[in-house]
DNA sequence: GCACTTATGGAACATTTAGGCCGGAAGACG
DNA sequence: CGTCTTCCGGCCTAAATGTTCCATAAGTGC
């Protein structure tokens, strides 16, 4: 199966890499389709021809983001790994890609989908679907050391789960803010700290 | 001073509540005119000559809210009262607030304000210094505990208080996203055992 | 009743939005 | 060579955006 046809003249992976800083950026409903087509470069009807939509594009953005940047987060679907490791691991480095100054700062799954326009509302839900699992994630790999003795049977999964999480997702926000990184690496101590404690209770 | 000429037939006061609604649910950009106007029952005419724009509604919006809702995290700028009895109730009483079924989910200034157009610029500012201002004063109740005695001088405040913060925005994005209310709950116990290990230690 | 002030509904504004169309250009293949 | 397929630039569109204008309505003070 030969390409046939006038070839392309620009990078379908470059151009979805300028989509994903955009979109990164600003959000979904505050990118436009002229901006995105002035940082990829190219024009509608190749636009169009390419990515079929602007929210379809977005899947393939999130896509990208995900097998990415996103990947910081892989870890804790691993059984394998020790529980401890995995949590504070993940948490560092989030923090490093969050605040990495060659990007947008914050995690896009966060700084996109809090909200939406009404019509939208697809791209939300992708996105929460998208934390709920990484989530789903951070609760199994509590209850990975709950069951190999590394936390005591005393301990609920879900509310530990949802401490961390928390403080995961707020690193999103902070890193918006001009927290610096040496700040939420501090923050990281005190919270592996906790799982410290519980550890040898 | 009488008020002369023709009364109005609106209450400012409510329109501004169901402004404040329709932002809080679906942030600036996504928010139109014409949604604004049809919560309100107002038209157009009514409409600038009350709020004189978008954004300048905004800006009343965000104050109404920082006076209504946003009081929940108003002890933490109280000097006079205990550091951990303040931060604990901040972070249950954020809970209760985001996870309340008469409003939207999460606090206005996270899910409104972390990503906006290049043209409202302002309104991202805005939130981010009110989300400063929080941080601020949280690192502040830090140090009246370190201050106080009640933690031990090696305390870190920036670093303590960034746990606490980056926790405390996290509520919203997981109220968004569907975590209950008693399992955030919950998860304040964990981090307000942080706080008390570090007390005796 | 008459001026004056303010509010109203609705039409109209320019601009921007996502998206579509079309003539032509550039390669592959016979 | 010609044909076929794909891609390109630029112009077009219909709808929606925030905002303004205007004629009129509804009050107050004289």
């Amino acid at each position: 199966m030969v390409r046939t046809g006038r070839p392309r003249e620009f990078d379908p992976e470059q151009a979805l890499d300028a989509a994903v800083g955009l979109f990164w950026e600003r959000g979904f409903d505050a990118t436009t389709l002229a901006q995105l087509r002035a940082a990829m470069g190219i024009s509608s009807a190749s636009f169009y021809a390419t990515f079929s939509s602007k929210s379809e594009l977005f899947v393939a953005v999130l896509e990208r983001y995900c097998s990415t940047f996103g990947r910081v987060t892989d870890d804790l679907a691993e059984p394998g790994l020790e529980p401890r490791t995995v949590v504070e691991r993940t948490l560092r480095a989030s923090i490093d890609m969050q605040t990495d100054a060659s990007h947008p700062r914050g995690c896009l799954t966060v700084v996109c989908g809090v909200t939406c326009s009404q019509a939208n509302e697809q791209v939300c839900a992708l996105l929460t679907q998208r934390r709920g699992t990484v989530r789903d994630n951070l609760v199994d790999c509590v209850r990975r050391a709950v069951a190999s003795g590394e936390l005591p049977p005393s301990t609920e999964p879900v509310a530990l789960a949802s401490m961390y999480n928390g403080f995961l997702l707020g690193i999103s926000v902070q890193a918006r803010d001009g927290v610096t990184r040496g700040e939420l690496h501090a923050a990281v101590d005190h919270v592996m700290q906790l799982w410290d404690l519980l550890a040898v209770a």
